[in-house]
DNA sequence: TAGTATGTACGGTTTTTACTGTACAATGAT
DNA sequence: ATCATTGTACAGTAAAAACCGTACATACTA
């Protein structure tokens, strides 16, 4: 039961939800560059302004959407490391609040999707890498010469390719070790 | 006509498209990060080993896709600064190449998509931060304890959120302006 | 141990998105 | 001006994804 409202006339209670609502369906919108449906942004918007946890139930009340759509929106959060499964004496439910710390939030993201694409695009790269470098070695000596042309190429641009996954894979980095605050600081400078 | 190939023995083309083919399904699985569809992920996967600009018809034979999806493909590719449209006198074809410039394509994703989240959200937050404000300041004499109250949370998350945009849109500044290769340099310091 | 509450796997349905073919507008050639 | 060629708008269809209700496994309670 939230009584945080007591004591409010209607239109007041109506005015907060208003400003809410504003706040929580922009956020929605803007979450599918975390590749999460729009929904899903939406649980994650109305659990910010949430003061205590949530459990599945609730959501469901308030998304009026079934317990199992939170089921599985809850999931990608926490899978994403935007909302923290919270454990509380007493209730047998589970309970989920959002990650306060959005700085955190951006940085895990990169961390784990941007991480995982630069590996498996590296390691493609240089399996064919390989490969390419093996076939114009082992050509016969007649046809070395337009294997090797044919090669030329794509070993170039490959190689292009892996320097700039290299390069991602530092930036990653500097979010991974909190080395980007000292280059962006959380607050700017106030000269 | 490619007559790239001229020369080769059938088992050694075969062994250079396999190598591409692996590197065109790891980038086009990949491309999800970017909000694109898998197909047009594939179909810049193939327009990165192409040497020449390619026209629709070829991206279409090539894709074995009709036209009107390598034209919609494209556009959001050409959209994205990750396809650039190439004039060639004589061609009444429109003819695109890939972005040569991974870094320049990584970057110019951010500024466009994420700032653009980033200014919708803090639009959202400072009218509701506005409104907020001004319904704690406007409430009568028996109501200003409750509304300030019941304001006070929002209030502080939507303070929280601001500066994290800030924090972020000065990220994103970061890679518009090339700052980001002071500390992150293309290539990596050799020590 | 039996009973109750809770989260999720699963299959079916609805909604959304991707894709295609046709028709047409725009552009360039003759 | 007429004809050809090219890209895309549009509407229909196929494919995919989101969503729901049921059933069930798990874990807690008495």
């Amino acid at each position: 039961m939230n009584d945080k409202f007591a004591g409010l006339e209607p239109d007041q209670e109506q005015a907060i939800h208003k400003a809410r609502k504003r706040v929580i369906e922009s956020i929605g919108k803007n979450m599918d560059l975390y590749g999460i449906t729009q929904s899903t942004g939406l649980l994650y918007g109305l659990m910010f302004f949430q003061d205590k946890p949530m459990n599945l139930d609730e959501m469901g009340q308030a998304m009026e959407m079934s317990k199992t759509s939170m089921s599985t929106g809850i999931r990608t959060l926490v899978d994403l490391n935007m909302v923290n499964k919270v454990w509380e004496k007493g209730s047998r439910k589970d309970l989920y609040e959002v990650e306060r710390d959005w700085h955190q939030t951006f940085a895990d993201f990169f961390v784990l999707k941007w991480r995982k694409a630069v590996e498996m695009n590296l390691t493609a790269l240089r399996r064919s890498q390989n490969e390419l470098v093996k076939l114009a070695e082992g050509a016969s000596a007649e046809t070395a010469e337009p294997v090797r042309a044919a090669v030329a190429g794509d070993l170039d641009k490959i190689g292009q390719a892996i320097a700039y996954y290299l390069w991602l894979d530092r930036v990653i980095d500097l979010l991974e070790s909190g080395g980007i605050y000292e280059h962006v600081p959380k607050e700017p400078d106030s000269d």
